[in-house]
DNA sequence: TGTACATCAGTGAACGCGCGTTCACTGATGTAC
DNA sequence: TGTACATCAGTGAACGCGCGTTCACTGATGTAC
């Protein structure tokens, strides 16, 4: 099935359209993100942008779902660029991409995982799959590690506070493949938090200024997640 | 020295200024922080408020130093109630504070460690000191931990990569009592790293929804930390 | 192939609102003699 | 204790700018016969 001219424009227009508005984000940050300035940028007036988007927030939403889904592909890109199993290597690639991307698309990371926009509800029935995706990434490499006894889970999480059990029992389990451990979902979720947290640090300045570019902090706390996860044969 | 009266208004003022300041931060964002809504909330007019500061960004730099000092002050008076030699009780109980002025004071702490104000640059001479307050309230604990045997910087730290280890030393080293070593450093970085991913996702929703109340991923990521780097004698 | 009609992208004016900052000013508070 | 003067908090009008969204419209593209 072919399209017709104005079906080809329609979606070229949208496309620009995001583009514009991630380049805006960019420069005044997703708070200020102005569809009239993304419409005087474009070469078009305001009102023309509704044939695209309902309004604002739907912009928006737009924006962080496919930020998530970018960020979640890129991660699983370099996931299958490792031998499968290879573990400490998936997890090394899985976790440098979650940092390149970042770096290469610091307003849609900040869109994502920086402060929510004041008066905007993401809309949960679409941001909720996405975002759970990217978290799903790094569970898998480390379920498969896990499955092939490469790894353990630290005694920390074992066992699990009640609530955090219950809650991952009825909530999160149920969507994912079967024999993913309770205490792995835990795990996944701190370690996502100690990525983020490196990567949110470097990327705005919370450590030494000029750090950043090398990465050294980064590389040093991906080794020591494995060195904490690794069974070490004597 | 006694205060006059203007003096003593004049105080009041500025304080009920900061306090409106914070107030609407929670509601519309530090970026949408508006001279014009603070002065309304206040019965006044906007022009009043350049009596007190001389323009917006000299409001916010007032607001992101003092949220340093009462975070790291906050941590700091944690700390003062253990045991000094309780090591262990000592790092719990700043790690806690971190998390508890962060779950009381959300705005001020996305003041701090959300995304940046587009548009304002942090004056480094006002910002730069407090902000290390914080991280070195997290090291002082563990140099001294370090320093009584109890604890020993992880294999991933040394030897720090080269880059790192200048900088450290020529920037940050002296700065800081005798005796710390580079890796602490680094080690503290991480540490602040892993402390502020799990609040800022808890937060903010990024684990799972209604997990925030109970801090159990926190409960069990501080626990991580600790056993990562306590030294067990056999 | 040609004509009549439907679709829909984009316009321009308007509504009602917000903002930071400046300026000349009023009037209360504080001070020096 | 009383008077003259200096200080300074706060006002109100103005400048020049921004925003999201609505509405009635024009004119090009696509479609059915």
């Amino acid at each position: 099935m072919t399209q017709t001219r104005r079906e080809q424009q329609r979606e070229d227009t949208t496309t620009e359209i995001k583009e514009v508005a991630r380049r805006q984000m960019a420069e005044v940050g997703a708070a200020a993100l102005s569809l009239r300035a993304i419409a005087r940028e474009m070469g078009m007036t305001a009102p023309a942008l509704y044939r695209y988007y309902d309004n604002r927030d739907a912009l928006v939403t737009t924006l962080i779902v496919e930020a998530y889904n970018a960020l979640a592909d890129a991660m699983l890109a370099a996931d299958s660029r490792v031998v499968s199993d290879d573990f400490n290597g998936r997890f090394q690639a899985v976790a440098f991409a979650f940092r390149e991307w970042a770096r290469q698309h610091p307003q849609d990371f900040t869109l994502i995982y920086g402060t929510p926009i004041p008066g905007y509800q993401a809309p949960r029935d679409q941001t909720v799959e996405p975002a759970g995706r990217v978290l799903q990434t790094i569970g898998f490499v480390l379920t498969a590690a896990w499955q092939a006894g490469k790894i353990r889970i630290p005694p920390a999480y074992q066992p699990l506070p009640p609530a955090l059990q219950t809650v991952i029992n009825d909530d999160i389990l149920p969507q994912l493949p079967e024999n993913v451990p309770a205490a792995g979902v835990a795990l996944t979720m701190t370690i996502w938090a100690r990525l983020y947290g490196v990567v949110w640090g470097e990327l705005y300045g919370h450590f030494i200024p000029g750090l950043a570019e090398s990465g050294s902090l980064y590389h040093i706390e991906v080794a020591a997640i494995w060195a904490e996860l690794c069974i070490t044969e004597a």
